[in-house]
DNA sequence: AGTGGCTCCTGGCGGC
DNA sequence: TGCCGCCAGGAGCCAC
């Protein structure tokens, strides 16, 4: 499931091959894809030049001057130039032609995927409840610590609530709170602030060890290119369940938090802070 | 306002 | 062997 990391690697290796490009076409071939038409995306993105790629969370933004098309892959959304294996035969959900006769596909099995098309003056509206971006320098110690103030939410739920943080899923909240040594139940607002600061750490720090490793491809992702991600490879609690911790040899447990399938080490995050002792 | 629960969607898998 | 039902989850929507 496309997280920061998978949509990262995705925009790094989409950027050479579109920058520049001019949009020729556009085909919706499944219209559940775009609450807009073919005809008002036509209108909009026919003939604009792509300047950039860029990211924020988990959207991909195709800057194209005064219009943006913004694409989100959910769980199975895949952009490429050329069906793989797993793509093969099945019809894309919409595909964009560039002038230099390249056409990109978005292959996308569960139909989760989104597209739009809008001027790039609304995009501060369009992410106006979206939270901060963990890799750049907004995204502070402080700034965590008072966004997790007074939540009665549980530290997963919080990871992965995109008003709280941009680009987090299921896969890195999992991994980060292990590496912060986080029980995943833990209340956000009862974290104190040398917690807060193991988990600044780690988040970033998981994100950017994501990166590194193009992805995790335990769904099926796979790049534009067709390749798979290596960090499924080193995933510490991830889909590890009854394995044993790579610390302490503890088995992974596995709870539902927020609907959504939850691993941890029940010993390297115990579910109660660590005791202060009250020394001196 | 904040939080939790439900829904969408389909391939893959367990169980009978 | 075949088929049924369940599971996975990002984000939007709704209820409390």
């Amino acid at each position: 499931m496309p997280e920061l990391p998978e949509v990262e690697t995705v925009r790094r290796r989409l950027d050479p091959q579109v920058v520049g490009r001019r949009v020729t076409d556009v085909c919706i071939l499944d219209q559940t894809v775009s609450r807009q038409s073919q005809a008002e995306m036509r209108a909009l993105l026919l003939g604009k030049v792509v300047r950039t790629i860029g990211r924020r969370g988990k959207w991909l933004l195709f800057d194209l001057g005064d219009v943006t098309m913004v694409v989100h892959l959910r769980m199975t959304g895949r952009l490429m130039f050329q069906p793989d294996a797993e793509s093969a035969g099945r019809r894309p959900r919409f595909h964009i032609s560039l002038d230099d006769r390249q056409r990109l596909y978005f292959y996308d099995t569960r139909r989760f995927g989104r597209l739009w098309a809008l001027p790039s003056v609304d995009l501060p509206a369009f992410f106006a409840d979206l939270g901060a971006e963990p890799l750049e320098d907004g995204f502070t110690v402080r700034h965590l610590r008072d966004s997790l103030a007074g939540r009665a939410a549980p530290l997963k739920s919080f990871l992965t609530d995109q008003r709280r943080l941009a680009g987090v899923g299921n896969i890195y909240a999992d991994e980060a709170l292990f590496r912060a040594r986080l029980h995943p139940l833990r209340a956000a607002g009862g974290v104190g602030p040398r917690e807060a600061q193991r988990l600044h750490a780690a988040v970033i720090e998981t994100l950017r060890l994501g990166i590194e490793h193009e992805g995790s491809s335990v769904e099926s992702f796979v790049d534009p290119a067709g390749e798979r991600g290596r960090f499924q490879e080193i995933l510490n609690v991830y889909q590890r369940t009854g394995e044993p911790c790579r610390v302490c040899g503890t088995p992974i447990q596995r709870i539902v938090v927020g609907g959504r399938g939850t691993h941890f080490c029940p010993r390297c995050q115990p579910r109660r802070a660590a005791k202060r002792h009250a020394g001196r």
